[in-house]
RNA sequence: GCGGAAUUGGUGAAGUGGUUAACACACCGGAUUGUGGCUCCGGCACGCGUGGGUUCGAUCCCCACAUUCCGCCCCA
């Protein structure tokens, strides 16, 4: 094994193709209901508008960017998430305009890069599909993507969701929280484990996140974010509280939640699900917020945001977990060609009822009669047609209906012409 | 970036410091000049992740590296 492919990237081969297929085109189809259109980025962008975004301290710059400088010295990073690439568009092609609707909203699926340690469900290239809409403070846009987010993934048949939601207020809101919080944990310092040392000094929000047991008491009695919002601030998140509930939509109100991100302010959310693919464990498919300030961040005007982002290969491990349909297509016609005088005839009959819309396969190694058969078999074929020097001096085929066993001989005139007309005659008869 | 475990054919795997690396599945061929199942027979690792070292001799011992998986960090 000489070469191999790189560190936490995956070959998706066929057999796992199909899943991938089946889940972005689930996806386009209930995006287009909520009338989002697609948008494509390019997979790297120059550094600067990912640092910009997500915040010069946070992980992702920090630690997990896939960087590197062109050759003609540019500073270039592969895109570690969506947004940031979505909102350089938005702004570069002046979206913004007055020509265009408001909100705008696009949605994007496809690879982000993080250099970062490997396990299941997380690598360096994964997959994210997600949705951005600008232009639009209205907390109801906040709740109608929410929806949208959780019916996506009923859709897959993903069970046992928990919608979290969270608000960060407006930047005033934030600024006033962070203040007390910071004051609030400056006297724990010492009992703080060592990681939210490091958080208290770059990102105090994160704290409230750990995971240590330690921590988790000291954080316990917090202050609230939500005891320090503005009016405003406070009216937005009533009313998207509100709203969820009156499309009946269950969700928890997570205080703690933070986002890696420094983008983020008001509506923040995930949606978690718990699933043996993930050792019973709370796993988060689907994370989004609100981001009013980003697009302006990026020299754009002063434009509201809103979007979340979902993990395509956690999707999957919970697909697989639910033994999700299956989405392998059948074959329609397996042509067995005996000897090697009939792989002109066989070639041209595939192409025929190929151009008469079924899908057709044939050997290509010159196996006998019963390793074609197998073949048929393992690919599902519902017909065989068999052709031997016989049928090729007659002009004919043997047409067999693999679920019944029955067989007949055809014209193959009949089978260039009208393939249609033979197998609905097939189907009929299976059906009697 | 830190800690731990694993790495034998297409797959699941057994195994030993010393002639030919079990077994099963899959695959290919034959028994059955042209028909899917079953049965029987045969074939199928120039090699035990990669590179060094110890040894008369290593897949098996030691070291390094790589990759995968798990935990932490973080996140989708």
């Amino acid at each position: 094994m000489k070469y191999q492919r790189p560190k936490g990237t995956a070959d998706i081969l066929p057999g796992e193709s199909e899943k991938w297929q089946y889940i972005e085109a689930t996806a386009r189809q209930i995006f287009d209901r909520y009338r989002f259109a697609e948008i494509r980025t390019p997979l790297f962008e120059a550094y600067d508008v990912f640092s910009r975004s997500s915040g010069e301290t946070s992980d992702i710059v920090t630690k997990e960017m896939y960087d590197f400088d062109d050759k003609g010295g540019r500073h270039m990073a592969l895109r570690p998430e969506g947004t940031a690439g979505v909102v350089r568009a938005f702004v570069e092609n002046k979206l913004y305009g007055p020509e265009y609707n408001k909100p705008y909203k696009v949605y994007y699926m496809g690879p982000m890069f993080r250099y970062e340690r490997p396990q299941s469900g997380r690598q360096r290239e994964f997959h994210q599909i997600g949705v951005e809409a600008f232009g639009a403070e209205n907390p109801a846009l906040d709740v109608e993507i929410i929806a949208m987010a959780v019916q996506l993934l009923q859709t897959f048949g993903v069970n046992d969701l928990k919608l979290a939601i969270n608000t960060l207020g407006d930047p005033e809101t934030r600024q006033n929280y962070h203040q007390a919080l910071v004051d609030f944990l400056r006297p724990h310092f010492d009992e703080l484990s060592d990681d939210s040392k490091v958080r208290l000094e770059k990102n105090p929000l994160r704290v409230l996140d750990s995971k240590d047991p330690k921590d988790k008491a000291i954080v316990a009695n917090a202050p609230s974010i939500l005891d320090y919002l503005t009016a405003d601030a406070q009216k937005h998140f009533e009313t998207v509280k509100q709203l969820l509930t009156d499309l009946k939509i269950n969700y928890v109100i997570d205080a703690n939640m933070v986002r890696g991100l420094d983008y983020y302010n008001h509506t923040i959310f995930e949606i978690m699900t718990t699933s043996p693919a993930f050792d019973n464990k709370e796993t988060t498919v689907i994370a989004g917020g609100r981001y009013d300030g980003l697009v302006k961040e990026l020299g754009g005007p002063e434009t509201s945001g809103f979007g979340f982002g979902l993990g395509v290969e956690r999707l999957i491990l919970l697909l697989d977990a639910a033994k999700a349909a299956k989405m392998k297509h059948d074959l329609d016609v397996y042509i067995v060609g005996l000897g090697s005088d009939t792989s002109d005839t066989t070639l041209a009959l595939a192409q025929a009822l190929r151009a008469q819309g079924f899908s057709a396969d044939r050997d290509f190694l010159n196996r006998k009669a019963k390793a074609q058969f197998k073949s048929a078999n393992r690919n599902n074929a519902a017909v065989v047609i068999t052709i031997g020097d016989e049928e090729l001096a007659q002009q004919t085929a043997q047409v067999k209906d693999m679920k019944t066993g029955q067989q007949k001989s055809v014209a193959m005139a009949t089978l260039t012409n009208n393939f249609k007309g033979v197998y609905q005659e097939f189907r009929d008869s299976e059906e009697k």
